[in-house]
DNA sequence: TACACCCTCTAGTTACATCA
DNA sequence: CTGATGTAACTAGAGGGTGT
């Protein structure tokens, strides 16, 4: 019998090998990409199992019942455990075993289902906010381009208006947003900097991206 | 320490029961 | 009758515990 903290780190194996089942896949080389070749049981015709000369199938619902309940309560069976149960239920303890090992793989199947669900709703939803936020930024690519249409006609007007003044010198080369990166936004703190005293035609000028 | 032996585990497969 | 599905039982191989 394996000691309670084997059966611990088991557990804990599994649980991290449904997260990276690629690492734990690799701590068995000789089941990856190789088509073990297993020896093939013999049809039981006659109605008899092979081995214990036990006639097996179909446990009664009561005795699936109790196993569940076990199941339950603990994954993993421990051989006394494994033992009552077995005299519990008129059944050999090797059936016993065979039950939770079934039972074991029918729930990891299961989990991966429910986890596999999980993800494709997650991934759906980002896709969705992906979207949303791909609008979002054009949107936002409009408006600034709305406002830097803005800026060049006030300032064409008050070129007409003051000639002399400091402002009349602004060139909008300087203005000119260098829409680096995926969405434009980089440099624009320093471009739209004015400093506070800085006034054309009585409007304040404020830098909007760093409020 | 090395080895053999035993046990349990997972993953995959096979055989059989049941049902549509 | 037949194919699909569920599941009991099996196999192979890995790994841990223990005795020698």
């Amino acid at each position: 019998m394996t000691s309670s903290m084997s059966h611990q780190a088991d557990q804990q194996m599994v649980l991290i090998s449904q997260y990276y089942p690629g690492i734990y896949s690799q701590l068995a080389p000789a089941e990856q990409g190789e088509v073990k070749s297993r020896r093939r049981r013999k049809k039981n015709r006659g109605g008899e199992s092979s081995s214990s000369g036990v006639r097996k199938r179909k446990l009664s619902q009561e005795q699936v019942n109790l196993l569940e309940i076990n199941f339950g309560s603990e994954h993993k069976l421990e051989s006394e455990r494994k033992d009552r149960l077995a005299s519990e239920l008129g059944l050999d303890p090797r059936q016993v075993a065979v039950w939770f090992q079934n039972r074991r793989a029918r729930w990891k199947s299961k989990k991966l289902e429910e986890e596999y669900s999980k993800l494709k709703s997650e991934h759906e939803n980002t896709v969705v906010e992906k979207c949303r936020l791909e609008t979002e930024v054009l949107k936002l690519k409009e408006q600034v381009s709305e406002a830097e249409k803005e800026i060049q006609r006030l300032l064409e007007r008050s070129d007409g208006v003051s000639s002399n003044s400091p402002s009349s010198s602004f060139s909008m080369e300087a203005i000119e947003p260098p829409f680096l990166g995926e969405f434009g936004m980089e440099g624009f703190e320093n471009v739209f900097y004015v400093p506070e005293t800085n006034y054309v035609n009585g409007l304040e000028w404020v830098n909007i991206y760093n409020m």
